[in-house]
Order: C-alpha cells, then structure tokens, then sequence
DNA sequence: GTGAAATGTATTATAAGGTAGACAGGTATC
DNA sequence: GATACCTGTCTACCTTATAATACATTTCAC
C-alpha cells in the first residue's frame, strides 16, 4: 500500500502486522501489546519494531496514543470480495461490481512439462499462453495465467481475450465444457506478480490451479490464478450429511439462480443469522461493497 | 527448513525460489536463469542472490553445476496431501497415514468479537479456546485454533481433545453438528505459527475459518486453521452445468466410500473421472509419499 | 578450438539497518 | 499523588548486508 524504502526486519513486521490487522486477526479497537512486548516476540529492537508501526501508521491502520498504547484503527478490515467455491465471478457482475481485465502478455509457447502433462498434449505440441490481471472497481485482485492448446487457442482472438472471460470465449467456440479439477493453495508474490497486483514482494497469495476438460476428456483449459487474499477469498456452504459413524460434509450447491447474498460471513456470522428459529444464516447483507 | 542466520535480502529471495521449486512452479531438471538474471530481476546483486542459493544448495534443492548453470534438484517437489473441499482427515486414515495432534493451549477464554459473533454468543459469554498442531508422519501440517461455547466445551476432557477429532467429541456429546460455513484465503506465519509448523516467519499459509452450527442455528465450533500449503492444500472437482447462458460449476459430490485415489491432479487430473479414450495424462502417478 | 556464458572465488568500500540505552512526556490505575 | 507503563525522541555505535569489480574455471554450442 505503501511503498516507502524501509528496512527489512521492519518491512516484515510491518507486513505481518498488517495482515492481521487487514484480515480482522487483531481487531479493530485493541490495543497492540506494548513495544517492547512486540520487539521480544518478533526478537528485534524496539526501534525496529517502532518503524514497523510507523508504517502502519501512515497507512492509517493503527492510532498511536502516547501514554496509552497503539491501538488498531476502526473500519479497515477490508471484506474481500467473496467467490463460491465454483469461483464464478458472474455474480460480481450481477452485483453491479465492475470487473476490467488487464491483458499482460499472450503468445505461443512450449508449455512446461506440468501444464502439458496436465492438458495431455504430445510431446511439442504448443499452448497458448495469456497472462492477464483482473481488477474490481480499479483495484487488481487477480493474476491468471492460462494455457490453452493451440488449435483451440486460435479460435479467438487477442482481443477476445482481453474482453471477454476465457471460458465464454472457448464455448463460443463450440468447445463444450464439461468437468474441472482444481486445487486451492498458497504462495509469496514474485517480483511479477507482486507489481502486477500492486503488493510487495514477499505477500501472501491464493493460489488456484485448474484444469479444465471437455466430455472427451481433452484438456481444454489449464488456469493458475493467483489472487490477493485482502480482496478475494474463496467461500463455501457445507452440510453434515451421512449416517452415524461415517458422516461428513457435503458442499451446499445452490440453485443456478444469482444470490445476492454475498458477504464475509467472518465478522458477522450468523449472529443475525442465527437470531432463532434459524432464519438466514445470512447476516448483515454487507455486499462486498468497497 | 534449515534456520542457518542469513541476510535478510538474500532470505527473501531464498523463500521465494524454495517456494518456486517446492510448489513445482520451477519444474525438477529444468535450469534457473543465470545469477545475473536473477539479480537484475529481483533488483540486487549478484552476491546476494549467491547466497540465496547458497541455502537452496544445502537444502538440497538445486544442483550448481559450474559452466553450466544452476539446475533443480529432481525429486524434491512434495506432492501436499489432497484435502477434499470437505475437508475429511479420515481418508488420510484410510491410506494408512498417521496424523498425531499436539495439543498446545486449553483454556476458557472471552473470545474476541468476531469469534463471539460468529458463534451467536451473548456478550460476557466464554469459550473454550483450543490450540493444536497436527501431524503427519510426525511432519507439523496444521495449526488450529478452535473455540467452543463453554457449555458445549465442558462435555469433554483436555485430554480428549488430545486424542480425538473435535467433531467427534461434538457429535459424541450428543451435538448434532447440521452446516458449516467457511471461507479460504493465505496469510503469512507470525513467531508462534512459525515456530509450531517448522516453518519461517514470513512463510505463506492456507487460511481456512469455518463455523459450524447445530440444526437450531446455534454455533458450536469455530474454527481457524492455518496450513502449510506444500503438505497440505484442497482439492475439487466441478461439473459444468447448467443451461447455455447461465453455465456454471457445480461441485462433484463424491460417494461415501474411501476413495484411495488421492494425488495432486496437478499432474494427472481427473483420471478416473474421465477414463476414456484418451491416453493418460497421468505422468508419473506419484502420489503423496513421502 | 574459440567464444559465450555459466558458476566459483576474492577483495574492497560503502551504506544501511539494526542495537542499546537513556530520557521526556503522556495516561491510567490504585 | 505515586507508580507503572506506554509512546515519542535522540544519540551513538556497531555490525554486516550489499554493491561493485575483477578474475579464474568449467561447460556447451558452433
């Protein structure tokens, strides 16, 4: 957010702390444990620690009150931006959100031995290959590098691409998309990406992998996408289902229709949702506005 | 993995090329960019960057090979264990590996608000609060903390929690545990999460916060968990459905049974799931030994 | 072979990050 | 009011990470 020169032991305390602030770990209100109490945790000075929380400052996370203590500042927990598990951003659409894409690079590549293993190509056979960055209201929350098989790629354009969703793109094309595999996991933000994304280097990120096949079983689509976890988060509804001895937890799938019902449950839980009878586990209706 | 004292730049890069190779992002026998790309890339110089793979060398990670360049050591990139989106430890049962939970907290506490909230507790209301650490074949993968109403808390034992799965001890208080709600995102490790996982301060984590209710909208567990993403990550399956114009992606519910066929799709995809005439894009099959 | 490019090694100098300690002034608690 | 604890500020010092540079050695491609 800032992206003042600063020292590293500092810059990483600094980004810690932040990320607890952002992410509601430390809440809004509380104070921080004193300086020296921090410098002790983190095993550094308290100068160190000091010109972690001089940043913080700046940013405006925090309110420092001599005598009294640093205290977190309230309303800035940024929500993310909620995406169900199917990871459809259809829905920001319905919500009025303004997504805009970035078309970073797009070119015919020999695809690394994963992504063509993963799209069973033959040995040589090319991909193509797009970065593109994805932004909501402005602000660049995602990193999507996808690699298309060739013959398939060249059904659409660059120009398709930096407009329109790939997946639209591919079943214009007549290619019929039928089943996915994807995996969920996490990762430091590159040098790339981190500029791409407006992050430091060295930030957390969601890391998604997908592979994407059509009913043959042909590889049509294989997407890694990384995301900034302050604005994006992937979410999902389980029920307990099964008999006793082998339950477990199935995904809620939900009716095709939009649900407007979006928003952390984190902060709000069904505390509103929960208010008896069992309404709504859908609380305050706080959208993923800003 | 190894805590040898080292610059602070020269670390940094270090984390985020361990992180490249483990994640398999640098593929195992491919070569690394010359040194003097590297440090033009990252913005420091050439000696800094020699210590970074300094560190990956006595990692074991990459083979420096004089004249020719710095090459990734085969072998090295961990296949993470494949969580179910539900998330199910018990197939981890079923493939003979042994997780073990390291109890590291058990107390009575004043949850902060947002656990409170998400609980639908009253306010002044206290919770259990639990810490653990689980294991896999003695190998630190996960860090939960867990909070339970302390009503619903006092039907168990410290030292069942030290034993059991917490939805087990639920359901055997008589709990009916009914939804669950949780979302995804990444963090990074602070001291204490670093320390408990083996891992660096600064290393990316899986997030994963889930309440849980029983049928009557009363929350009876919260739960944060934070995970090593190179042990542990989720996985799923999606169907594409849906009429054309509202396509969407539906989650594949699995049978009850056991299913043995765990890997990282990564590298294979959804073999069974589409067995046909298309000749594997199963490579090497390596599931998550080790 | 020749040359380009890679890693290995060494030296030096600079700059910066970090530590330690002391002290002032504010705030809250008892 | 006394005390304890907090932030704010400053000084001085020291460590060392980093940069810049030069040169040797190995490998590979042509």
């Amino acid at each position: 957010m800032v992206d003042a020169v600063e020292p590293l032991k500092a810059r990483r305390i600094y980004l810690l702390l932040r990320e607890r602030i952002l992410n509601g770990a430390l809440e809004p209100g509380s104070r921080l444990p004193g300086e020296l109490s921090i410098a002790a945790e983190y095993g550094v000075s308290r100068v160190t620690v000091r010109r972690a929380l001089d940043t913080l400052a700046i940013d405006g996370l925090i309110d420092r009150r001599p005598g009294s203590g640093t205290f977190v500042r309230e309303g800035n927990s940024v929500q993310p931006i909620v995406a169900d598990l199917s990871n459809v951003l259809s829905h920001l659409v319905e919500m009025g959100r303004r997504t805009s894409v970035r078309l970073l690079s797009f070119a015919y590549v020999n695809p690394s031995e994963s992504v063509a293993g993963a799209l069973g190509l033959e040995p040589g056979e090319r991909a193509q290959r797009s970065i593109r960055v994805r932004l909501i209201d402005g602000a660049p929350f995602s990193y999507l590098v996808t690699h298309v098989p060739e013959r398939i790629g060249v059904t659409y354009s660059e120009a398709d691409l930096a407009s329109m969703p790939l997946l639209g793109l591919l079943e214009r094309s007549g290619i019929v998309v039928d089943e996915a595999s994807q995996s969920i996991g996490a990762t430091l933000a590159g040098p790339d990406v981190a500029d791409a994304l407006g992050l430091e280097i060295g930030s957390p990120l969601l890391s998604l992998t997908r592979v994407v096949w059509d009913p043959s079983g042909q590889g049509v689509e294989h997407l890694h996408a990384l995301y900034r976890p302050d604005r994006y988060s992937f979410h999902m509804d389980l029920v307990r289902t099964g008999a006793v001895g082998a339950r477990r937890w199935n995904p809620v799938v939900k009716p095709t229709t939009a649900r407007p019902e979006l928003q952390k449950y984190k902060a709000k839980g069904p505390k509103s949702l929960k208010p008896k009878p069992r309404p709504v586990r859908v609380s305050t209706q706080r959208r993923t506005s800003t």
